[in-house]
DNA sequence: GTCTATAGGGTGATAGAC
DNA sequence: GTCTATCACCCTATAGAC
């Protein structure tokens, strides 16, 4: 009982250690750059420990890109489950607030992401996780949503992959891209920040100029 | 007299075929990810010669990587360059056409970009090279036009910034996102690549809908 | 659970023969 | 210019003491 309770009181678990420093840094620099050591030093843990724990660096790989896939494709799911009774207007809006917010937390994700998404790995179906799961079905229902304001007339018949793809470019994309927009244009990190929050205003106006009827 | 000329009659030389090799390579997998004998065995040399030709598998990179940003963001400046006499509007549908023709032949460049733009090496100011020079001239004219359509009330008034981020944006993103939208939405190569000549059309169109008064 | 030491294999680069 | 053989280093992973 007290020893359980010493554990608790740790402030964080070696494991949790190792995991945080993982995701830090594959997250930044990938799976290729990432030394197992350059793991063990930032997290302040021995290096035997990460393979103790992990098994390999593959594994630990794994579950940070499971994490930031869902943190990616997921955070997102709830809120708008939390919004069902709004319109479909309304909950895009909701979901470019709640994004740009998450992107500007983690400004790593967008080519993080983007770069698994080129492996093999990335394909498997994970149909077997719950969240994968909801994940899916969410995109589903957003498909659903965007068909019938084309079939209804109120936006312009276009394939919907455009639509997914314009929404998608216009919020992800200057975060992917943010280190060629500065290093180009001499903005400072600051006054980065401040365009992307913005953008959560114009991108719903953008949308819809360019989509609706 | 024919020696030189055996040698212009072989189909490549061998250090031309290196270059295409670590250009196919290192566009598609990246520096780290890619060995320098993946390389030999690619253009079907002999390991040795890569340091001998090219001294290390670094200088070998920055190579292809100077090549990768000039075709990236250069190959559009002549045929800017080449229709002076059109309008600002007109120029912007001439590039949009061009650059997805280009990026349908490099798919792989978008990701590449993004992927040094993020290393250190890529701020360094390359303004010594002829060719950025050019590159950052029609950056900063193209800037001005913006500018001048604001001032003249043609479009509306927002950070020049969010202009050229959208423009990047919708023609960019879904090549450097393709991997992405292939995988979860099920599409072909093949219709991928009709989409994508659809937008040639489309993103002028999209782009007066945001921006034009 | 945590450490040190080291195995085992891959990688960039080069020496030296031809 | 081109090849084979090899060095020297770095990496992941594990054995074994505590």
């Amino acid at each position: 009982m007290m020893a359980k309770k010493k554990e608790i009181e740790k402030d964080v678990s070696t494991e949790a250690k190792i995991k945080a420093a993982a995701k830090k840094l594959f997250t930044q620099n990938g799976f290729e750059a990432t030394r197992t050591r350059d793991i063990a030093e930032e997290s302040g843990i021995n290096l035997a420990l990460l393979n103790y724990y992990f098994r390999s660096k593959q594994k630990l790989f794994e579950i940070v890109m499971r994490e930031n896939v869902v943190l990616f494709m997921g955070g997102i799911v709830e809120s708008i489950n939390n919004n069902m009774h709004l319109s479909f207007e309304e909950k895009v809006e909701i979901l470019i607030d709640r994004y740009i917010d998450m992107l500007i937390a983690n400004p790593d994700l967008p080519f993080f992401i983007l770069s698994v998404s080129r492996t093999e790995e990335f394909k498997s179906d994970d149909s077997d996780d719950p969240i994968m799961k909801s994940i899916k079905q969410m995109r589903t229902s957003f498909m659903m949503a965007i068909m019938e304001d084309i079939q209804s007339g109120k936006i312009k018949p276009v394939h919907p992959l455009h639509i997914i793809s314009n929404m998608m470019s216009l919020i992800v994309f200057p975060f992917a891209a943010s280190a060629l927009l500065k290093s180009r244009t001499g903005i400072s990190d600051k006054e980065f920040e401040n365009l992307m929050i913005e953008r959560k205003k114009l991108i719903p106006v953008w949308i819809k100029a360019m989509f609706n009827n």
